[in-house]
DNA sequence: CTGTTAGCGCTTTCAT
DNA sequence: ATGAAAGCGCTAACAG
């Protein structure tokens, strides 16, 4: 196995200085035709790969590379479109400067801590997570630009988010009106993840802010509605995703109290929400009012009313953040579109 | 704005030299506690955020990060289940390791090169591609390990993949029994990404190894049910999804020689298909046998035949790979489902 | 258990 | 246009 070929090893056999064959690489307009062509021929003849981006990173100062936070099991982000479309919206931005990104793999353990520690990038980005995750005093520490995606707010981090108690405000008001027993199919609370029935949830309870906001503003809306908060049903599922939605509704609609109304908290569990509804032989939105939240492309195809909001451009308004530039606010980036799984 | 902590500056601090609070990082067991202490309060007190990766990097020679290659723009890459699948696996197995995964976004650009050459990773990993692909080329100059899921095939480089053309002719059995005018909804041939309708396509035009074997599959199964390749319609996709497969299927539909079998190269472009042969007012199997590829959850829901895979395997297998260990044969890795949208 | 030395491979600075 | 020196921040290797 043939050692690392170094520049020097290329300056060498070229016979030129270091420097030369540095410029040939970095500032190709410094060095004269010659001396170019000579390094470039020694370094394919050696095999060099060009300057080893370690050094070079460290010499510079600079990685070239963001980081991004994916919270807990990756497993999880990756199933969840939402996170997915985020990440597009990183990568786009991170494709366009010529920067790379870095997936920072979470596994919720202790170690977590050294895996942001021990990462070289210039910046970070952090999805969602909730406000005792130990990465976010990690991320603190690193003395980078780092901008948190949905929350928690943590002080010198930039925040980009839509203001979600006022989006679960307005669309809670459409879907709960009418309504007698609201329920909400709600993500998880906390990192633990736990599924849960329960009936006036203490709010407080959600160490996820972005969770945590939505129900105050369901709550919000429900009050305005004259529908009181300990009435109200909340199915915390442990995921995101469509089946777990769909079980949990039909336990919901099982019960002694089934909601005519279901305040879902993406699109995904809306569509396991109207699953379940249909299969309870159910009609929406007569019998039970529906609602998502996202507006992804799954909404459309089941004429979801739902909540708007561009996770690619937040994920883009992110990258740009933790490369420098103002973050802007996004609090009011989100609209309520109205279809058909609510009534009029 | 303080300058970046050092090493050097906590050991001072603490009164020790350096290597005693490199060590109290690196090897704690072998610094005593009262060293160590003082190191930890040294550096909580200059907040100092921990050893700085890229010179641990360098010095070390390893950077404990994945690169991984993704073809192309990378929206394709993020809105393609099957490579996020994909990513979900090499995830997986990244984090199990404790190492980065770095995505690397490729442009199309000639400047692909110096993305993959100033990668700061121990080995790659590259998401299918064509022939022709540059990226290749500067990968294997990298010298570190490789592994390329899907193909092509570079002398050096590992390879992970299932055995396509056979998977194709064992498929194109099924759908094309039968059938008097089959056709096929396939992946671009070529990294430009062309639309076109064809019959008795050259297959040597496909660069893309995986899209041109599944080709050849579906020419052998022709061929063995003594349909002419020469009859057989193939439309060729720019991208892999539902809505593009809708619209050539519409197409193909409203050709004098409708088809009466289609085999789709994902099963996102055969839920397409099946949309728009249902909008076309005909049945499936009978009027119309429709094949997918991937066993995606989309194929359990529309009752599809299709191709299992699993993607996320071989996203493990090919991270665990670059990291060193065999990657064993793939090649056998898959099996036909039999569902409800061919015939009997 | 602690420290000294030497350099990882590169590029900034300052000459020439 | 080219080069020499210095050192980015850290840790392997080897003493004590």
């Amino acid at each position: 196995m043939s050692k690392r070929v170094t520049l020097a090893q290329v300056a060498k056999s070229a016979g030129v200085s270091v420097m030369t064959a540095s410029y040939t690489y970095n500032q190709p307009g410094r060095v004269s035709e010659q001396a170019r062509s000579r390094v470039l021929a020694a370094a394919a003849d050696l095999g060099y790969p060009g300057p080893d981006p370690s050094a070079r990173s460290l010499r510079r100062g600079s990685t070239q590379t963001l980081g991004v936070v994916l919270g807990e099991h990756l497993t999880y982000a990756f199933d969840d479109p939402q996170a997915v479309t985020f990440l597009a919206g990183v990568a786009e931005v991170c494709a366009d400067q010529g920067y790379g990104m870095t997936i920072l793999p979470i596994s919720g353990a202790p170690d977590d801590v050294s895996r942001i520690t021990s990462a070289a990038v210039d910046g970070f980005i952090v999805w969602t997570t909730s406000d005792e995750d130990p990465v976010l005093a990690a991320v603190q520490a690193m003395k980078r630009p780092a901008v948190i995606h949905g929350g928690p707010e943590v002080p010198g981090l930039e925040l980009v988010t839509i203001d979600n108690r006022a989006a679960a405000r307005e669309i809670g008001a459409v879907v709960f009106a009418g309504a007698r027993r609201p329920a909400i199919v709600s993500q998880p609370l906390s990192r633990s993840r736990i599924s849960t029935i329960t009936r006036g949830a203490d709010i407080a309870d959600a160490l996820f802010p972005v969770t945590r906001d939505r129900l105050a503003g369901y709550r919000d809306a429900a009050t305005d509605a004259g529908i009181a908060w300990a009435d109200v049903t909340v199915a915390v599922c442990a995921r995101n995703d469509l089946a777990e939605a769909e079980r949990m509704t039909a336990a919901l609609l099982a019960s002694a109290t089934p909601p005519d109304a279901i305040a879902a908290m993406s699109d995904q569990q809306a569509a396991g929400v109207i699953r379940a509804v249909r299969a309870a032989g159910l009609t929406i939105p007569q019998d039970v009012a529906v609602t998502g939240w996202d507006d992804a492309a799954v909404a459309a195809s089941l004429g979801l009313t739902t909540v708007a909001q561009s996770l690619r451009e937040q994920g883009a308004a992110c990258a740009l953040a933790a490369l420098g530039s103002e973050p802007g606010s996004h609090q009011k980036s989100w609209a309520i579109v109205r279809r058909d799984s609510t009534r009029r």
